[in-house]
DNA sequence: TAAGGTTACGGCGATCGTAACGATC
DNA sequence: GATCGTTACGATCGCCGTAACCTTA
C-alpha cells in the first residue's frame, strides 16, 4: 500500500468510477491505473470495487469503509504539506473563501481589503454558493473557510466560530403604505413578498416569525442575493425582507426601510472550517480579522 | 512524500532519533535511512530534525507539529489493514487487552473464556498495567482495549463504556476486633490500613472518603493486587481494603469480609478504546460480552 | 465499432546495499 | 577508536508507457 494508490482510490470517486478519467487526473496512463487498483486489492486481499464484468459501477462496503480512511489520510498529508509551506513563508500562499452572495458582498469588502494589504503574498479565491455547497466546499477541500448564516452549527466536524448578530428589515419603494405606522406582521403578510431562497440569508427565521403567528405570505419572489430583491421592490412588485446590513442608506435614496429586529428573530453569521484541516497563520489571522471587523460593525 | 517515509519519521521517534536503530527497525541498512529522511526534509523544504552537528538530537517544531499527522496517517494505515483482514475472516485475529491485575484476576475470566470458545482463532495477548499505562499502551496501539476504572475518562480521544459498578470491602483475620459491632470510618482509621497503590482500583476513592470526614489514615502497605494484600491482613498487618469483587468466600475461610459501600463510594470499571482506532468484529462482540457478563455480575 | 478494462513487454528511474569517508564522543 | 551519520556507486526492482488484446454497450 502507498500513498498514489491511496489518492487513487480517492480520485477514481471523483471520476464515477471511469479508469481513462482517473488515470488523466493522475497523468498517467490508463494501465496503469488498472494494475494499481488491482496491486492494492490482491494485497488487501478483497476486491475493493464493485465490477459487471470488467466495467468498475462502485466500491463494495469494505471500499467505501476504507474511503473514510483513505479521506483522513488525504487531509493529514495535505497538513503535513500545508504547514511546511507555511514554515517557509508564512505571508505566502492561497486561500480559497466559501461564501454567500450577502456576506461577500456586505460583510467581507472590509476585513479582505485589509487581509490584503497585510498579506499582499496571498491569493484570496472567493467562491459564492448556497449554504449546503459552502459545507460540501469544506469538506472536499475545495474551500478553506466558509463564512455564512445556516446550515454550519449542524455539522461535528467543523469549527465554527460566531461572527456577528443582525437582523432583517422591510425595504420598499418611497410613498409605500408601509412606509407609515406601526410595522406588524399581519400588515406585511399583507402584501406580496420579495426575499431570500430557501437555506439562505436567514429565510427560514422569516419563515418561522409568520408560521408562529398563523400567518402565511405570499413570497412572489425569491432570490439568492439582495440586488435581485430591491431591483424588483423598486419596480413595485412588493415588500421586500432582507438582511438590514443589506441595505446602503446612501445609494438607495428611492427605498425606504424599516426594522423587523422585533418581529424576525435575528441571526448570527459564522465562520466555519473544517476540525482537521490545518489552517496556515494567515487564515488563522484572516478569521481574526473577520471577527474584528464584525465587533466593529455591531458598535 | 510516501508512506514508508513517514513511517520512518514514527520510527525515528520510537528509536531515539538513532539512524541505526531506526534502519534496523525497517529492515534496511542505515544509510536508506539517513537519505530518505533527506529527501523528505528537502522535499518538505525545511529541516525536521533538531540537529546538533550530524548527530540527530529530536523533532523540530515544525517536525513535532508534522508527527501528529503521522500519527493520524499511520493509525488510517493500520485501519485500513485491520478493516481487510477483518473483511476476509472475521473470525481470526489478534486482540490486545490491557488490564489491571484486579480486573485481570476476578473479572475477565468468565468472558474470556466465553469468547475463546466462541472465536478460538482470535489470539488473545493480555497485558498488565497501571491504569497509566493502560491508557499509553491504547495510543501507542499496543493494546487494543482497555479495562479499568480509573483515569480513563479524562482522555478525549477514547471510547468509554460502563462496565460494572462495585464498592470496597474491609478484610481482616477472623477474631480481629472488626469483625463485630457496626463499622465506621473512624474504627476503621484507627488499625494499620493495607490497600492499592495510588491510581489503582478506586484507591482514590478510598482516600477520599477518610478525607472528607478529616480522617487521616495509616498505610502500611500498598500494593498493586488483592493477593498480596490479603497475605499481610493473614498475617496480622492491619485491615485490608480491598475491591469486594475480589473477596472468594470459599476458598478464604480464615478472613472475614466487611462491606464498605455505604463509607466508600462506589467504583465503574469501563472498557475503553482508541475512538479513532478500527476494532475488528471479534473485538466488538468481546466487548459486547464484557458488558453482558458484567450485568450478569451485578444481579 | 467505439469505449472501457486487462495483459504483455521493454525501458527508465527510484531506492536499496555495499563501502568508503567524516564527525563526534 | 567506537559509534553515528553522510556520500558515492553499482545493482535491482518497481512502475510507467506502448501496444496488442478482450469485453460489452
Amino acid at each position: 500500500m502507498n500513498l498514489s494508490q491511496l489518492e487513487l482510490l480517492r480520485i477514481m470517486q471523483e471520476s464515477d468510477f471511469n479508469l481513462s478519467k482517473a488515470a488523466e487526473k493522475m497523468h498517467i496512463v490508463q494501465s496503469a491505473v488498472s494494475r494499481q487498483l488491482q496491486m492494492l486489492e490482491r494485497e488487501l486481499g478483497s476486491p475493493l470495487f464493485e465490477r459487471r464484468g470488467k466495467k468498475l459501477l462502485g466500491m463494495t462496503p469494505l471500499g467505501a469503509r476504507i474511503m473514510e480512511e483513505v479521506a483522513v489520510i488525504h487531509c493529514a498529508k495535505k497538513n503535513i504539506q500545508t504547514l511546511a509551506l507555511d514554515f517557509l513563508d508564512c505571508n505566502q500562499g492561497v486561500l480559497h473563501i466559501a461564501t454567500t452572495h450577502t456576506q461577500a458582498k456586505y460583510f467581507l469588502p472590509v476585513p479582505i481589503h485589509r487581509f490584503k494589504e497585510k498579506y499582499p503574498g496571498v491569493k484570496i479565491y472567493m467562491v459564492q454558493a448556497s449554504p449546503e455547497q459552502l459545507i460540501d466546499q469544506l469538506h472536499s477541500r475545495k474551500a478553506d473557510i466558509a463564512i455564512c448564516t445556516e446550515k454550519v452549527d449542524e455539522d461535528a466536524n467543523l469549527v465554527v466560530k460566531n461572527c456577528y448578530e443582525w437582523g432583517h428589515a422591510a425595504i420598499m419603494p418611497k410613498g409605500h403604505p408601509l412606509c407609515e405606522g406601526e410595522i406588524t406582521l399581519a400588515r406585511l403578510a399583507s402584501y406580496p413578498i420579495l426575499t431570500y431562497n430557501l437555506g439562505f440569508t436567514g429565510r427560514s427565521n422569516i419563515e418561522n416569525a409568520f408560521n408562529n403567528v398563523g400567518l402565511s405570505i405570499d413570497i412572489t419572489l425569491a432570490a439568492t442575493d439582495t440586488d435581485v430583491i430591491k431591483t424588483y421592490v423598486r419596480w413595485g412588485m412588493g415588500v421586500g425582507l432582507i438582511a438590514s446590513m443589506a441595505f446602503e442608506p446612501l445609494a438607495e435614496t428611492d427605498l425606504v426601510i424599516r426594522d423587523l429586529s422585533h418581529l424576525i428573530s435575528r441571526s448570527v453569521t459564522k465562520v466555519a472550517y473544517l476540525k482537521n484541516h490545518y489552517l496556515p497563520q494567515y487564515s488563522q489571522h484572516f478569521i481574526d480579522g473577520l471577527l474584528l471587523a464584525a465587533q466593529e460593525m455591531q458598535a
